[in-house]
DNA sequence: GCAGATAATGACTTAGAAGTCATTTACTGC
DNA sequence: GCAGTAAATGACTTCTAAGTCATTATCTGC
C-alpha cells in the first residue's frame, strides 16, 4: 500500500494511484452488479465500495456501460487450456479422471467468482449479446471441448457406453450447472450440500456411461 | 395476442374493460420483465404491449413492484398435486414411468412460459426473496418431492441402484435445467437441440440409476 | 522546496422514468 | 335520449441516477 510520513499510516484522503484504481473499482462494480444487476446498480455505490467517489470511476471508464463489460471480461478467465493436453498423459482410468475433473470444477464454481458471474450472464445476456457470446466462445465452448475430450477417451477404451449420454457429453456436467442456480436462487430457503450433491452427481454420472 | 382488431367496428380509442385489462397488463408486464429485468423495464412500454398508457396501469396496480409480483404470482401454477397421487397407479416399470415424466417437464419448460419464469426468478430473485421463497415453495419443492417419489419408487421395486444418486433424486432433473439456462444464454450462438438433448439425459438418468 | 502536471473531488446539469391527477369520454340504467 | 359513473387519458410533478467539469490536492522531477 501508499504509505505517507505522518502519524496514521494512510491520512491523506486523496492518494493518487493511477495504477491500483481500475482493478478496484472493477471489483466493486462487478460485486454490485452481481447482485443488483446492471440496470439497478448504482455508480456512487460502486464509487463508495471503491473508496472513491463517481466522477473517479468516469476517469478510467467511458460510461456505466464500459465498466460493465470491463469488469466482466476481467473476470473470464480461460484457465482450461493446460487441461486438455494433460488429458492424454492421464494414466488412470476414465472414471478417475472425471473424479478428478469434476470436484475441481465444483470448486471453480464456487470457490472463485463464476457462479456470481454466471448470474450475470443469465441475468443480462440477452441485452449484452456480445459478453455472453464472449463468455460462450472463451470459457463455455472450451469447457465443452475438455468434455467431449474425455468421455471419448472413456468409450475408446471401452469403459464406456457409446450412445446418447456419450456423443452429448454437456449432459455429464449438468448437475453442476444445476447446483449453481440453486445456490443463487433457493439456497437461502433450502440450502444444498454442495459435498453431497457433488457425490450425487459423479454416482449418477459414472454409473451413467459405465460400460456395463 | 390480445390485440384490437383494426378491422372490425372497434373504432372507439377509450374502449372501457375493467375486466380484461389486468390479465393484459400483466401478460405484457411478464415480457418485457422477462427481456428486460425489472429496474430496466419501463411501464411505458408495458403499457403501450397492453394497448393502454402508462396512467392505465396504476388503475389496477398500485406500483410497478406490485405489478411485478402480480405478474410473476399469476405465472406460478402448481400443476404437480395429482401427479403425485397418480404415481401409485402408474402399471409399468420405474423407467417407462420416467420416460413419460421427464418428457412433460421439457414440454412444460420449453413449451409454456416457464423458462421465462426461471429467468426472472434467477435474476431478480436476490431482491425479491418474497417471490422467490413463492416459487420454491409453490413449483420447486413440488417438482422435487414428484422426484423423490419417483425414484423411490423404482428403489422399492428392485430397478434402481440405492446409493448416492437415489439419496439426492435433484440430479435426475439437472439436465432439464441446464437445458432451461443454455436457452436463455447461449442458444443464439449455439443452439442445442432439445429432443437430442433429452434423449440424452435420459440415456444417462436411466443408466445411472438402473440396477446392475 | 518549488512548479508543473494530473488524479481526485464534489457540486452541478441533464435525462428519463415513476407516480399523480384533473379532464375527457365511453358505458350504464333509467 | 339523458344523466350519472368511472375507465381511460395525457400532461404534469418529482425524484433519482448518469454523466460533466471547474477546482483542489497530491505527486513528480528539478
Amino acid at each position: 500500500m501508499g504509505k505517507e510520513s505522518s502519524l496514521a499510516p494512510d491520512t491523506a484522503k486523496r492518494r493518487r494511484r493511477k495504477e491500483a484504481r481500475p482493478a478496484e473499482i472493477i471489483a466493486a462494480g462487478l460485486a454490485e452488479f452481481a447482485d443488483r444487476g446492471f440496470a439497478a446498480t448504482k455508480l456512487e455505490d460502486v464509487a463508495a465500495r471503491a473508496g472513491v467517489v463517481k466522477g473517479t470511476i468516469y476517469r478510467y471508464f467511458d460510461s456505466k456501460e464500459a465498466l460493465f463489460e470491463a469488469a466482466l471480461k476481467a473476470q473470464i478467465a480461460p484457465v482450461f487450456d493446460e487441461v486438455l493436453g494433460s488429458l492424454d498423459r492421464f494414466p488412470g482410468s476414465t472414471a478417475d479422471l472425471l473424479r478428478l475433473v469434476v470436484p475441481t470444477i465444483y470448486r471453480e464454481l464456487f470457490g472463485s467468482g463464476i457462479h456470481v458471474l454466471m448470474r450475470i450472464i443469465i441475468a443480462e445476456g440477452g441485452r449484452f449479446p456480445a459478453i455472453a457470446e464472449f463468455y460462450h466462445r472463451e470459457s463455455i465452448s472450451r469447457g465443452k471441448a475438455i468434455l467431449e475430450a474425455i468421455v471419448r477417451r472413456g468409450v475408446e477404451r471401452g469403459e464406456f457406453r457409446s450412445g446418447a449420454a456419450a456423443d452429448l457429453p454437456m449432459v455429464v456436467i449438468a448437475p453442476a450447472v444445476m447446483a449453481a442456480v440453486w445456490k443463487m436462487t433457493f439456497d437461502r430457503f433450502e440450502p444444498i450440500a454442495i459435498e453431497r450433491f457433488m457425490e450425487a452427481h459423479l454416482d449418477l454420472v459414472l454409473n451413467g456411461l459405465a460400460a456395463r
